[in-house]
DNA sequence: ACCTGACTGTCACATCAGTGTCACATTCAT
DNA sequence: ATGAATGTGACACTGATGTGACAGTCAGGT
């Protein structure tokens, strides 16, 4: 049995970086890569914003200077596209030079960064600005396999079909979510999901499994065919788990 | 702590702003006014928090270093507290250390700005922020769907057909917008909608949203026909989004 | 001042989704 | 095989939500 959270796996962010500097074009990707990202590279304005159409990245880094077009202009071509106007875009600049940064802002871009910085600064501010405009992206979901939960909305989705839970199921959910593998007893879930002094029959947890096991596995249409992500453990309890030995 | 306010033309932005160089929360305070912005302050960290929670301002500024309490911890206070952990916040650091700027938006900032800079940067950033955590204060036009919110004008309009909703129904209706999917308890709703320290009934919020959703809903001529974008959450609260599951 | 219509906040009552239990069917370990 | 543990359909119940009705409030208009 192995204990894998996929946390990241599935969701791996996409992010585009232009500079014209190779190497610190290759000093950012080597960090961004290293903390999870996938990253995408262009050496040029031009070749920004054709990458950036083409892979409609979650966040787009964009030196001010660039040959063929510079940043600022790439920001604005990406701004009057509908399907780039949302992607938050970091402008990195050489000089912080005021006109530069009030510039930028206004044309679009969601944060501005002076040259030199660390890669950390870099790492933390693409958090940063990804957290407050796609959180969805960032955290604020559970996966496994290819089970998703998003905590803000009180949604669940398995194989990205939209899945009805009552306000118990979700909980239990969420609690299981939160370490794959491990076996919750039943008097962890009553007291987790029900709260502590709340005496109802322990078998009651069965019956709730048994409704969310059934609204996991089955497919509109087509009943329940979807392999169970919810192991029984004899005795103990109940845990996440895939590959389940039939 | 003086409190500058400017004409209630519409709905007004409010700043606090906590620094504790006299000569600095002056300058930067009367910039934010000039552009439109009502303004408090507040000369130290423990008088920024006071002043955040009695508030709710729709942005907080915050120096690094203040006597009583540190920006740093007035920011970790307010992002435990559910009434202010979802207002934006910008840092102000005397000195740009790395370290600092991590750890800046670690602890939640939104933003970091190193001194020295100028008002007009200040004001730029104010716009970005609030652009990405309040797009109903910044954006000229909310979508979702079909739906269509203007700020400015306080229309709103479906399917390009106009909708007439009251004050509390608009204000509703904004901040679902601002995070569709997102769900919204009575209290939070109460709590943005109404203010804070207005007591009614948190079942008025239910008969609010059945107006919302009637008004929606129906089309001239032929009533209630539209597809309702309103879901309930039991237990919970309500949020915006479709493809209602089930 | 008075009127009027738009908004609001509360109730009361109708509904409904979600829960907790039971009873009986299955499965598992020994 | 056998007793214990678990799966699950059925059902009654209850707390949460939907909503029409109504009276109070308030900003304008006359």
């Amino acid at each position: 049995m192995n204990f894998v959270n996929i946390e990241q796996r599935f969701m791996t962010i996409r992010v585009l970086i232009a500079d014209d500097e190779q190497n610190q074009l290759e000093l950012l990707s080597f960090n961004l890569t290293q903390n999870g990202y996938s990253v995408t590279t262009a050496s040029d304005g031009q070749e920004a914003l054709d990458r950036a159409e083409e892979l409609l990245p979650d966040i787009i880094i964009l030196d001010w200077m660039m040959p063929r077009m510079s940043g600022i202009d790439v920001c604005r071509h990406l701004r009057a596209m509908p399907e780039t106007k949302d992607i938050p875009i970091i402008m990195l600049s050489a000089r912080g030079e005021e006109g530069d940064r009030t510039l930028g802002l206004d044309v679009g871009a969601d944060d501005f960064m002076t040259k030199p910085f660390s890669p950390r600064e870099l790492v933390a501010r693409v958090r940063a600005v990804l957290r407050r405009s796609r959180p969805s992206l960032m955290s604020d979901v559970l996966e496994f396999e290819d089970l998703k939960l998003f905590p803000a909305s009180k949604t669940v989705e398995r194989d990205r079909e939209a899945i009805a839970l009552g306000p118990k199921e979700f909980k239990i959910l969420s609690l299981l979510l939160e370490r794959p593998g491990q076996v919750y007893s039943r008097n962890q879930l009553l007291d987790h999901v029900w709260g502590h002094g709340v005496y109802v029959e322990d078998r009651t947890v069965d019956v709730h499994l048994s409704r969310l096991r059934k609204a996991l596995n089955t497919r509109k249409g087509r009943g329940a065919d979807r392999p169970d992500l919810i192991r029984t453990v004899r005795g103990s309890g109940y845990a996440l788990m895939a590959n389940q030995p039939q």
